[in-house]
DNA sequence: GACCAGAAAAGAAACGTTTCTGCACCCCCT
DNA sequence: AGGGGGTGCAGAAACGTTTCTTTTCTGGTC
């Protein structure tokens, strides 16, 4: 029904008077031509308006020209994750590579289907059976941060440094006069949510603080957060700071704070692992770390594309610098 | 380098000792073969992990079997798009075709280097010069909302009633007590803008209601929207309620109206027509119209898949329900 | 016993590229 | 004058499918 006539190479190298051979060489830059006969050939092609089938391309050469982008079900919604789909999306364009999306699909072999280049992990869950599966079917797979299951094998890496990040945050607290920072902070499935842990303890451990921990989901119901904020606020040792790590999250600490009388920044102070627009908007606005998603989803893409194409050595790691942006929820924007 | 050796059609047929037709019509369900030949190729294809090459196929059958969807770039970050995004790769995915991401780009040509079955446009906006562009390649489009360009011949339709859906959430503050409803929204640049602002319109009219309305972009600065908030705070005619349209708007004018020492909803009444997790999650939470952007995005794929097989006539629209979700904002929640 | 119909399967062309190899031609050298 | 080495281009195979056409059987009918 739709068939708009396609202009093949075929019909470039009719019109040029040369053969399809010239053709390719004279678009590709490849091959012996005359200087004369490249010019020839690309002004009949873009008179004519060809464009090369990128299928018929890919099945020469071996290769589908498309990576994919997968992310777990769960994280529809946080903004972080679209950013971070955006920014792979132009890093791949720029390599002239599509960018598919794959949501946390429930048959792990139907992903081969695409028969993909490779693919972007967005925040690797441990024990997610789809990393299995790529690793099973040998797919290329750059990470962002680290993947902790076992024999895990990517051929790039884009991270944060996210203890130095969470470092920052801590003494950032300690100097707007916090002396018991509590974390609210998801399981050590993901890299992240590890180093966050980590970085949490050792800072406290050099600052003689006794931690305090509220475990809750990667992904979770804002009453969970505020219900474990509630938990903090109500104990014996009351914390005067409170980090909440998960994106979107931190909203159901002031809530939590409301509910109990308690005034941000004054009573205690909040901050958040994740920027984003709510912590903008909220009132009052949440300190935050950045952590660019957009150039880390760019970033991904560009090193998957390099290291497919050679130009850069499997296993290259690349790190993404953080910042830390001062709100009213900390007394930090005074 | 990461030549991992694919099985093809031609390793089937050998293992299965038939020939290459007899495969494909066995996998795929075509010719005449007795149902023995057809359950042993594919007990042969499932041992050797056969998986069809996507890319000869589509060179074969003369489509790449992908199809595209547009944004608008300033639109990142919102979580209607986000969510939208990834029901339109499900939808996608359920009719074996891939989702590509097109960020607003530059270079209107390049998105043709893709070949895309067809398109999805996500609120086409009126004007944006891609729209000229696809309808200069005779790319198959669905929209999602109407597109409001000239001569715009989109191969389908999925759109939400959202002049109903202003209806009755004017008719809920009316019932909340609202008796001066102003509204801000954003220009009628896409349908949805558009809509809304004549369903406002005339809804005043017929309720005799003196229209109050305060422009801001379509993707504008929490800054802007709380600006125009208190311009309408603090004017002749106060509004007892407010409809911020909006994705992630109506926060800002919970901020006016503290600033101006207004409490919600006892002195203002406060809507959305986006709903959010900001919305759910803000002091008070704000009644939102949900537009169920998953569903949205899966049904345009899924339409678009249809219309590309030809089982669904072009010009097929299908219209969304919306729900309206009361929350403190406006009382409506007791 | 030849003929035919239909079923079951094989053969081969085609989709649009890229790339390897081959073929003229020209210039230069001896 | 005949070879040798570039240069500039064309031919043809190959990538892995799908699909149109053809061949090979089998069994039944006159």
């Amino acid at each position: 029904m739709n068939q708009r006539p396609r202009v093949t190479i075929r019909d470039v190298a009719r019109e040029a008077g040369v053969s399809v051979t010239t053709v390719s060489d004279a678009l590709s830059g490849g091959g012996r031509l005359s200087e004369a006969t490249r010019v020839k050939v690309s002004v009949v092609a873009d008179r004519l308006g060809y464009i090369p089938n990128p299928s018929a391309r890919h099945l020469r050469k071996g290769r589908t020209g498309t990576i994919g982008l997968y992310f777990p079900d769960r994280v529809l919604g946080l903004e972080y994750y679209m950013t971070l789909a955006v920014g792979a999306a132009e890093g791949a364009l720029r390599h002239d590579l599509a960018l598919t999306l794959i949501p946390g699909w429930r048959d792990s072999r139907r992903v081969a289907s695409f028969h993909l280049d490779g693919m972007i992990l967005a925040d690797p869950v441990l024990g997610d059976p789809v990393l299995d599966e790529l690793r099973r079917q040998r797919v290329p797979v750059v990470t962002c941060e680290r993947d902790l299951s076992p024999g895990s094998q990517p051929v790039g890496r884009v991270e944060s440094d996210n203890e130095a990040a969470m470092r920052g945050l801590l003494d950032h607290l300690r100097d707007q006069g916090a002396r018991r920072t509590a974390l609210i902070a998801s399981d050590a499935t993901t890299s992240w949510g590890h180093d966050l842990r980590a970085a949490y303890g050792a800072w406290c451990g050099r600052h003689r603080v006794t931690p305090q921990i509220q475990d809750v989901p990667l992904v979770s119901h804002p009453d969970e957060v505020a219900h474990a904020a509630e938990i903090l606020l109500t104990g014996r040792r009351r914390p005067d700071a409170i980090i909440s790590a998960m994106d979107g999250s931190a909203i159901g600490v002031l809530q939590a704070a409301e509910r109990h009388g308690l005034r941000v920044p004054d009573d205690v102070l909040v901050a958040s692992c994740v920027d984003g627009a709510d912590l903008r908007q909220s009132t009052p606005p949440v300190t935050a770390i950045d952590i660019q998603p957009r150039v880390m989803g760019q970033w991904a893409a560009e090193l998957l594309a390099e290291v497919l194409a050679g130009t850069q050595p499997s296993g290259t790691v690349r790190t993404l610098e953080t910042h830390l942006v001062p709100r009213a929820s900390t007394g930090g924007d005074r």
